[in-house]
DNA sequence: ACTGTTATTGAGTGATCACTCAAGTTATAA
DNA sequence: TTATAACTTGAGTGATCACTCAATAACAGT
């Protein structure tokens, strides 16, 4: 019994993804907000209530985005320990094309790291959210060992952190003004560190 | 023929490094500014030009201090490898304390992460600090070579670029809230890739 | 066509942003 | 002691910050 909203909700999000991604919590101003998703200030605070709560939502999309695509990197896999190295290698190549992406580096880092001292509650969402993310890795982790692909001795927990700690690495290197090929030389190094974790045949 | 400054320009800059390391560049307002430096904002412009001024020369102190840090691990060993195990095992023990520094991530990598897409000229600092880093890196490692240390097979830039990363991984792993035996863990870890490039006795 | 409901608009809010500069203060040189 | 140069002070600058709300527009049901 009334009137439509003119913009869709996963849309805009998009594209908050985008500048924030790009330009970080405080490096965004409403001007450019309101610019990036082509609405009045006012539809943006009816729709998500403050500069806060779009960031959150769209830092929780982003989030859910990565996870996706790194479930298309071990999915289609044989092998868990092949799909993760592949991964590594992957984001490493990412890096290399020049402005593919909003910005190299991971949002949810920087975020972190911009937020740890100025903005708490987006610190913690960052947590969380990299502690959602090791527990994904510590599960696929534990398959492979099921299936024998590594070493029984292998702490999984601590493998996914240490997997994490380089899924950072090459991304935040990747914001460095790097080659194409010092990128992934990276990524292949990086890769080849879970080779010391893997039964060999 | 007048009068001497009240204020030690070195003192003053440490003070800037301080909250520039905690709250980066957009999270510090020139009021937290004058309140950190203890100085009227005509005495901050006059000594350092500008926002932008005073956080460039404060990046520099905090890379040169960052810089004598490592030559601290480095000078006192026997072995150039054990000293940057060490280095990788310090770092992350020294994020386990809490409050002990103004952050627990690297200054240079929040710096380069935050200003990439707004701020290209710090950017491009933080960029050259980190080649000066490698550079560095890459040449305690040519040393390790020609002492037998490393495979003959080695390739000192390319593992450079391995371990600033690794670097890089253990400060931003250190901005989650992990607990200390995480984190001193995952020095662990990372300190033990250099192991597969070490010449086996 | 009319009414009720909801969405959109954009000028405007006080607060804070980085920064300036005329006036005042403190030292040294003559 | 006096003149002059160097340094400090802090109220004030216009611009921009995140955000509000009364007015308007566009739909659905009758």
């Amino acid at each position: 019994m009334a009137r439509h909203a003119r913009y869709d909700r996963q849309t805009a999000l998009a594209k908050a993804v985008a500048l924030f991604w790009e330009r970080g919590y405080h490096g965004s101003s409403m001007k450019q907000i309101e610019q990036a998703l082509d609405m009045r200030p006012g539809s943006i605070y009816a729709t998500f209530g403050s500069k806060d709560g779009l960031f959150s939502e769209a830092l929780a999309a982003y989030a859910e985005q990565g996870s996706q695509e790194l479930k298309t990197y071990l999915e289609p896999a044989e092998s868990i320990i092949d799909g993760l190295e592949a991964y590594l290698r992957g984001i490493a190549q990412t890096g290399t094309q020049t402005q593919a992406k909003p910005s190299r580096a991971c949002m949810i880092v920087k975020t972190l790291l911009e937020s740890s001292n100025t903005h708490p509650a987006l610190a913690e969402q960052a947590n969380r959210i990299l502690a959602n993310i090791q527990q994904a890795l510590c599960e696929a982790l534990e398959t492979a060992k099921a299936r024998g692909e590594l070493l029984a001795s292998t702490d999984c927990h601590r493998l996914a952190r240490l997997l994490q700690a380089q899924i950072v690495a090459i991304r935040s290197m990747a914001e460095r003004d790097l080659a194409p090929d010092e990128l992934s030389d990276l990524g292949a190094d990086v890769a080849s560190i879970l080779e010391s974790y893997r039964v060999r045949h």
